[in-house]
DNA sequence: CGGACTCTTGAGACTAATCAAACGTCGTGG
DNA sequence: CCACGACGTTTGATTAGTCTCAAGAGTCCG
């Protein structure tokens, strides 16, 4: 399911609420986070999309983008027409079931991640996200450079940047984290993992297949 | 894709987490409750299901299941085996294409949902989720009755039972809903709506089909 | 009638939001 | 090189929202 490889720069707004879906996309490399406007006005970071990562599956169905998409870094994406895709689903099945795995995957990956935000504390919730990332990113034990800003976290788990910067404060007074200007260092993940010992078990997600009930 | 129809009493587990998928089962009639046990020990409701909902499909994936489910009314269940509903997927891809988007759907509900939870006050989430209920009820304007305990609306959104407990009160008072003893009646859906503004928006969405993108 | 379950209400503690001010860091242009 | 503005972060004081613990009242059922 291969299609062109383009690479886009930072901070990038590939798609917008709204936009009718013409595309879907692929990720290669990079970071892009997908967001949406709240009817109060404030954005919200729905989820961060990182290698393998597909984008525009959900809003296919819908009929109009549900989320903005940006990329945070520079970006290869890989991409194939929508149109193109359901030919592609409707003449091979392997597609069609493979669309559906993927679509299963997130909906796990979703239903923890809302587990996270309604029972868990601030730094609970900071702490997942974290180790998220890291899981995600595949780096094996290396410090890991998560290239966020204190406000969009707090637009990511709903909370206001001064009670952000205070949570993190408290990471990194236990050794878990460093701040740095614009992102944040992972210095220590089995002191973030025993921080949300309560939440352990609803790290994401990233195995499962039709392999086994085939 | 029909399958066998078989009816169910109300309290009744149909799945346990860790069970074997072996079955995918479509809502017929009745309600039905899909919980998971979080690492505190306390049970959280993930979703409630209703009518024309299908169940077992994310968990496929996985290879074991996530959630338990309950029924809460007697419940009328189609089923058909997982391996079969791969076979018929396999033979057709409108199966499959239908499945990813009944995934794709329930992807967008559970995001609207989560943005509910995350940046919603305590009265914005009862009465969405009691909204919610009525838009998949499709009952028209008559007054529904929602066959939730008060503990239950809290496992469910994330609140302890003294404060559903003093939200429901509130909504009483404003003329909302009444409250029984196991339930509760919604008697002015619009004030419902206004009260939620807010959150208006991100009621559940029904909607949707591949039907455009053909 | 008793028991189990459900709901209500209160007081105090804790968490996070709000409002506000100041500080750090980075890039840019004089 | 410095001054500046834009952006990001830290910190403080106060307030709003929710949890916790606890006691009691209401409802249903055997």
């Amino acid at each position: 399911m291969a299609g062109q490889t383009r690479v886009y720069p930072p901070k990038f707004a590939l798609l917008r609420e709204g936009d009718l879906p013409t595309r879907i996309y692929r990720v290669v490399s990079g970071w892009a986070s997908c967001s949406r406007t709240l009817p109060s006005g404030e954005p919200q970071i729905i989820s961060l999309l990182l290698k393998g990562d597909v984008i525009g599956v959900t809003d296919m169905i819908s009929g109009s983008y549900r989320h903005s998409i940006e990329t945070r870094t520079a970006m290869a994406l890989q991409s194939i027409s929508q149109a193109q895709l359901l030919r592609l689903a409707r003449e091979d099945n392997n597609v069609a079931l493979w669309l559906t795995a993927y679509a299963a995957r997130e909906n796990l990956r979703i239903t923890n991640w809302l587990t996270v935000l309604s029972h868990g504390t601030a730094v609970e919730k900071i702490a997942i996200l974290l180790m998220n990332v890291c899981e995600r990113m595949e780096l094996g034990s290396r410090m890991v450079r998560v290239p966020l800003t204190q406000k969009e976290i707090g637009q990511h788990i709903g909370l206001t940047l001064p009670h952000v910067s205070r949570t993190l404060g408290t990471l990194r007074r236990l050794g878990a984290v460093q701040t740095r200007h614009g992102c944040i260092d992972i210095v220590d993940r089995d002191r973030l993992a025993q921080i949300a010992v309560n939440m352990t078990g609803l790290l994401d997600y990233r195995g499962g297949s039709f392999a086994q009930c085939a």
